[in-house]
DNA sequence: CCATGCATTGGAATCGATTACATGGAGAGG
DNA sequence: CCTCTCCATGTAATCGATTCCAATGCATGG
């Protein structure tokens, strides 16, 4: 592959010279930069990377290190901070942590060694040393989105839950429902914790009990949704509704009350926290709490790209709202109103 | 951060010393060896992954250019390269095309640049001038996963669907329909053209035929299914049975037929290529050929890697089966046995 | 006519690693 | 006791860019 110095033999020019075209150094004679160009393009010269970021120090690269990409909701996200950072001029390399906080701290790792300009997180536990310990020193810039560690100067950018999940309550209140229990996230992440701490406080509102046995350990993936709806519906009274916090858990929900010949709503009813277009096609459509998944990633990236810059980055929270289908019965003014603007988002 | 000058100077070795230490090269002192490794620790210096690669010319990471990040099969997939990249000591760094060929030829430019050491790419167009050119001039070695280009020296892993596409044509042929209909993708991929010739040759060898206003063109998203379904829907006679050629034409096919008032499998059946976790789940479950997307993933890896360490990459074709569920209509024995093994999947 | 200044350009140091080659010392063999 | 090896380590070149500083040339003004 050519390199700078082809260029300027080329064109009768020292390397100096090229870099300054390349860099549209302005003290360089029109005359002299045609011909500098004119090489460029006969040998299809293309910068390499690489040494210009060991010599500027910097890559013009983000780290994404996402807690499960088989997740829709963190799909979303990914795609999101890809064309933000795009925009910007960045790339992004993304790590999947699969909820495993070995996995993250290799890619966190890995990340810093190749010397990306900022990372972006959503921690998949609640104190990784890695973690904390790059977040301290302060070399690498990092942004936390959706799930944050507490006590941390790390900017969060996130969604907040509390009113759409007191909207839940209320809807699932107003159809009757009186036991309801929940399917929790690992406590050691705030999105776990949080929700089934607002959940709650909405519950309390309504004066409604939240039981011990009515609060499942799940881990944000299918299986565990499936595993803590079997305890729930071997219960001798079991809920008449079920709030799980994210949509894989949903899912493994779903396939448990299935499997049992039970129907939804109509035997149990369901709930999700995070909606997915996939939602509007499951029998039935699935209630639930939407988050603004596009503006997230974008506000984390402008976030980070503020630090990397050297401005100063502000937290962003953003708010959730309930999507209402049909999954915890049917609603007096008939639910849904119409497929068709729903339809536009899962078509995009 | 730590350079490996403040390692030797700390160890008190040259710094060719301390790089020995790290590379494992026989050639030094145990005791030595120890003092460099005591330096390194208490500095907690790591090794700058961009100098490294400069000097060796490799980066030990890979690209990965995909057509659509939120289409769940490509999601599946870039897992799966991630994970066999991971084991073989690769990052992986994406490149969201959006099925545009101009932001295809952008990351694969920025890749590129960022002298990544090979390149699996799905090729979003039949013919990219960027990617036939790398392709010819050999520099970053590269391999076609899913889709391929016609033409080019480039080994190609991909999945082999005519068998299982015969097998729906029979299934579809069984349950009595006869007029059916395909909703194609973009003839300028390979997948998108070769489902529908598979398609257009089983149906004849059950003397069906498929009329020109039964083939219906699609881009691959949600939002040209429903388009084309509604094109179907629209005729005087119209289909008794779609098959979609991915599975978001096939969600927006589900959308038209929905808004229509209609049902799924009795007024319309339907039939998608490219089998979704999520398909378990939909209103009815839909019948779909399945690719072995986690092996495609990583034969494709593996086949890049070959390459890039200098053996002989082959080409891998793996074989699509059909998952009958019930979108098609009842089969006589009652269609899918149980969910329990279904299950595991969406679990995973 | 000379000094000054501006516009261009080149030389060379630098970023942080790897690695060929040189060097010095110790032990072995004669 | 000398020389030849071999082992361990250091010196320095190198990868491909960027950028500070110096040098050159030409024009302008006094």
């Amino acid at each position: 592959m050519a390199s700078i110095k082809d260029v300027a033999s080329r064109a009768g020019v020292s390397v100096a010279t090229v870099s300054r075209v390349l860099n549209e150094h302005p003290a360089v004679r029109p005359e002299t930069r045609t011909r500098v160009l004119a090489a460029v393009a006969s040998l299809g010269y293309r910068p390499n990377a690489v040494a210009r970021s060991l010599r500027t120090d910097q890559t013009r690269a983000l780290g994404l290190v996402i807690s499960d990409v088989l997740n829709p909701f963190f799909t979303e996200l990914a795609r999101s901070v890809e064309d933000e950072a795009r925009a910007l001029g960045y790339s992004v390399v993304i790590g999947n942590a699969d909820e495993q906080p070995a996995l993250q701290d290799h890619h966190v790792r890995t990340l810093i060694d190749r010397r990306i300009d900022g990372l972006l997180v959503s921690p998949t536990d609640g104190g990784s040393p890695m973690i904390t310990e790059t977040a301290r020193e302060g070399g690498t810039p990092m942004v936390f989105v959706d799930r944050w560690i507490p006590g941390l100067d790390v900017p969060v950018v996130r969604t907040d839950g509390t009113a759409a999940v007191r909207d839940l309550v209320a809807h699932l209140h107003a159809l009757g429902h009186r036991r309801i229990a929940v399917i929790a996230g690992p406590a050691a992440t705030t999105t776990g914790s949080e929700r089934v701490e607002a959940f709650r406080q909405a519950l309390g509102e309504y004066g409604l009990p939240l039981p011990r046995e009515y609060v499942g350990q799940g881990d944000f993936q299918a299986a565990s949704g499936r595993r803590v709806t079997a305890g729930f519906l071997d219960l001798a009274r079991p809920p008449e509704a079920i709030f799980a916090t994210d949509n894989l858990m949903a899912l493994g929900a779903m396939d448990e009350i299935r499997a049992r010949g039970l129907r939804v709503p109509d035997d149990v009813a369901l709930a999700a926290f995070d909606d997915i277009p996939w939602f509007l096609h499951t029998a039935p459509p699935v209630t639930a709490i939407a988050q603004p998944t596009g503006e997230l990633g974008r506000a984390a990236v402008r976030a980070l790209v503020d630090r990397i810059e050297g401005r100063t980055a502000h937290s962003v929270t953003l708010t959730a709202r309930l999507v209402v289908r049909r999954s915890c019965g049917e609603t007096g003014d008939g639910g849904e109103t119409g497929h068709t603007d729903e339809t536009e988002r899962s078509s995009r």
